[in-house]
DNA sequence: CTACCATACGTAATACTATAACGTTTCATC
DNA sequence: GATGAAACGTTATAGTATTACGTATGGTAG
């Protein structure tokens, strides 16, 4: 017999070799910059990385919880503000959720594309975007800290798969 | 004498015009719409508009309670929705706060420029970003349903003002 | 060695943001 | 004057995030 999974939208991927790639990569890093990615953290990560949706700071609590039960509200966002300073994961800001960030050692400040059926996270880079976006900013005199595109819609995968259903 | 306001980086634009059109306007599309601007909905648009900084929603109840005093969350958060629903604000995602929309009656979905210093908030259109934003969004065969687009930093008058300090 | 300091973490309390659920009022319409 | 929809009143609760203070650990200057 064959076993089919409840499989995410991008479960034709590897996501093993995300999740692997993703913690290799920020290990590297934060040797690199001589900071500690702590058992906690790194666990916090992980889990960040189950999956390529948007994740919950009080959702991850509990999975923290189950491994480690003394596990507080402080303690999940404290890993989420060294993670996000370090660049390893991103604040979704319309979602009051987390993702991991697969561009870590890239430019950062990606296009953030959110589906609202599956609630996967895509991030792409938008070169031409954010180009543009300089320019305009640059335009207004407007000293630049950060900024969040966020665009929310329906992934093509979702799309797709509402077209099979009709 | 001469009386000097404490003012906003703002201040030497007629804010009271401003609100006055703000107002005007949101009246004036809800006429045409055919929905209610309540007294309370009015009342909120008008305490958004006090200023050009995003405004929290409790802040806005706490403000609401002065000159009524049954006011409660959802005495706001129903003011809100409407208000966003029908684009006479914009809720800034990375502030859990709400601003005036000075575009109410051109296309919507603007570039926010956030000042971390003065937390007055510039609306730009940027036709420009949002063409090439738009064809990345195509390209990513994404379905569209909305987009924030939010860039925090130093307004041009902020800046300006730490110059003249120095 | 040990006193000191910085970093990370433990823990409890609390603040802040938002929604759910259900009842009441109002007003236009039949 | 019964009906239904929209707005609002009211209470409770859910969900998100921070503060504050105490403890543990490890590196380093004296």
């Amino acid at each position: 017999m064959t076993i089919s999974f409840a499989s995410s939208q991008l479960s034709e991927h590897d996501h093993k070799k995300c999740v692997s790639a993703a913690l290799d990569t920020a290990e590297h890093i934060c040797i690199i910059r001589g900071v500690q990615l702590t058992p906690i953290r790194h666990k916090v990560l992980e889990l960040i990385w189950e999956s390529h949706k948007a994740v919950k700071a009080y959702d991850l609590l509990d999975r923290l919880k189950l491994i480690m039960e003394a596990a507080k509200p402080a303690t999940i966002y404290r890993a989420l503000d060294f993670l996000i300073e370090q660049g390893l994961i991103h604040r979704v800001e319309s979602l009051n959720a987390f993702i991991g960030c697969s561009c870590s050692d890239h430019q950062h400040e990606q296009l953030l594309l959110i589906c609202n059926r599956c609630h996967e996270v895509e991030e792409r880079s938008a070169v031409k975007v954010m180009e543009v976006l300089a320019h305009e900013i640059e335009q207004a005199n407007f000293i630049l800290h950060s900024k969040a595109i966020e665009i929310h819609g329906i992934c093509s995968k979702c799309d797709a798969q509402a077209g099979n259903k009709n």
